[in-house]
DNA sequence: CTGAAAGCGCTAACAG
DNA sequence: CTGTTAGCGCTTTCAG
């Protein structure tokens, strides 16, 4: 059925030694027999069977890839930028969404061991505690599977690459403090991110402004970021106590405009909206998502270079934290 | 190093076709045996590796999907759906984005093949003739490899699932007409699909309607759709002659409406916009887009389906074609 | 019900 | 430069 490296050899009148070493081009093989070889495999049609070699050298160059979802701008275009990346070192990538649970998460964390991928690339888990996933992981790591986490789970002794979520959302509360306003309402998930929350909260305080918690909205993980925002503008409005709203991500912030604007709130001349994120859509909406803009690429490549080289290190690399800048996108809101 | 199956057999004082039989579940075991070789297991955290698995029993359970790219609704929507479909069948998904680039698509093809996947999802491939892809496309046949196509690049012999664009552009611009437009002009991208022009020009027909070639902006593939459609908007309007405008898809859609708004065209009162596929953004911008929503979670499913089915089948099941259909989604445009 | 042994397709010493 | 051979970790007859 399957053409074997043994078809090649017997077509070729060679061992299926030399062969293997044609394929894999290392050992000196004579111009001649490579060429005869050579044309044996084309003829055949002959590729060689990855899990046969993987199991003699114990590398699968497969990366693990564990985003909460992919329906969503930013993780979608983070895949791409990974993917690609990986693609031009060799590397395939297995992707599989968690959606948050919990269930899925460990599922996922061992098939990944299964298939024995060479690294895997964490995206946000549950906060909870999950006695089954550190185990895991510690398995993971006893087994020196490569692991780097996008945006910081701190998961104790895991390289992270993440953003200045802290730095990022300061400065957007500044810009708004700097533009004149006081009373600045926040919108945001604590799963995705509490920096950005401590950022308003820090911003506030260093020029001044007492925080009105009133006008926080804070939520756990929600499935839809946009609706959520659409209700938390709706009980905001009715609180009246704001004249800017620096939402947590730009989904929220997309939910936060459609609400106003159907209550015929005025963007951004009733009140200025700041997002975080920068995601690709933000530049469709109108107004146009003022927001902090997360160097996607810059994040996608330096995930991949981080886990390269650990899994290139001989000795296991020491934790690092690798935080990158975010940018202020000043647009209409 | 890593556990194997006979450092259980050894803790459970077995050998290792018994610890065999019990993670397969197959042949009958004693109770008390399982039971024993149950807890080995779990004591020395076993996992059986996938490879050797695979190596023998020749199905990886793994499925590759090559889409164009995933940094798009539409796409990353799919994904999401697919993956979660297949992983409850037991199948991980392997990923990778082709961009329209004819080598990457060689390559990811290659790689697909050298992997063993089971099957493998076809995303829109170049229109342009492509011999090597040919030659995979046969070889994976032989090799009795799975596949299917979305959006249909009528590959010969492969099964596809689509929605009926045709339909569901006639749809769209018939809505137009008995809204009581009758220069309807159309922007779209041929390579994404060719059917939703001719639905446009059919409804047209249809009605008694001329078509005025100066109002149908036509593109191959493209990187950024909506920059497409903000350009092609531009060109449009200095012609003005129309009243409302079919787009090919959502994101052309979303430039259209920015480029309108920037020039103080106003939406729905001066132009009508409809768009196709209605990816999530389309909820998001204002004013709401009204277009024609694709079944993304029947087509992730039947998709999924179909390749089982193929997989499961004793002999080559034959080449079917599967049209799902489009619903009109009226919102603001 | 359980063990022994023969591969699966390939790589990596080890000889020649 | 090239061939022989011993595994990689697991499943699957075939005996017992």
């Amino acid at each position: 059925m399957r053409i074997t490296i043994k078809d090649v050899a017997r077509e070729a009148n060679v061992s299926i030694a030399t062969v293997s070493r044609v394929i894999n081009r290392k050992d000196k093989v004579k111009e001649e027999t490579r060429l005869k070889i050579m044309k044996a495999i084309e003829k055949l049609n002959f590729i060689p069977d990855y899990h046969a070699r993987t199991m003699v050298q114990k590398k699968t160059k497969m990366i693990g890839f564990m985003p909460p979802e992919l329906a969503n701008g930013y993780w979608s275009e983070l895949s791409d930028v990974i993917q690609d990346a990986l693609w031009k070192k060799g590397y395939a990538l297995l992707v599989a969404s968690h959606n948050m649970d919990e269930e899925k998460i460990n599922s996922i964390l061992d098939l990944f061991q299964e298939r024995n991928v060479d690294g895997i690339i964490l995206g946000p888990l549950t906060s909870r505690k999950n006695i089954y996933l550190e185990k895991s992981i510690e398995n993971l790591r006893n087994r020196r599977v490569a692991l780097v986490t996008l945006q910081g789970n701190n998961i104790p002794g895991i390289t992270s690459v993440d953003v200045d979520h802290l730095g990022g959302a300061m400065s957007a509360v500044q810009y708004l403090i700097n533009s004149g306003h006081e009373k600045i309402a926040y919108i945001g998930a604590v799963s995705a991110s509490r920096e950005r929350e401590f950022g308003y909260r820090n911003a506030l305080t260093f020029n001044h402004i007492p925080i009105n918690e009133e006008i926080v909205i804070l939520t756990d993980y929600i499935e839809n970021f946009t609706e959520f925002g659409y209700e938390a503008a709706g009980k905001l409005v009715s609180r009246k106590k704001f004249t800017a709203i620096f939402c947590g991500n730009d989904l929220i912030a997309f939910g936060v405009i459609k609400a106003l604007k159907e209550m015929g709130v005025l963007i951004p001349e009733d009140v200025s909206i700041v997002g975080f994120d920068d995601i690709s859509s933000s530049k469709i909406i109108s107004p146009m998502l003022t927001t902090i803009k997360q160097p996607i690429k810059e994040i996608g490549s330096t995930v991949v270079d981080v886990l390269l080289d650990q899994m290139s290190a001989e000795t296991g690399s020491i934790t690092k934290k690798i935080v990158l800048p975010t940018e202020l996108i000043i647009r209409e809101t």
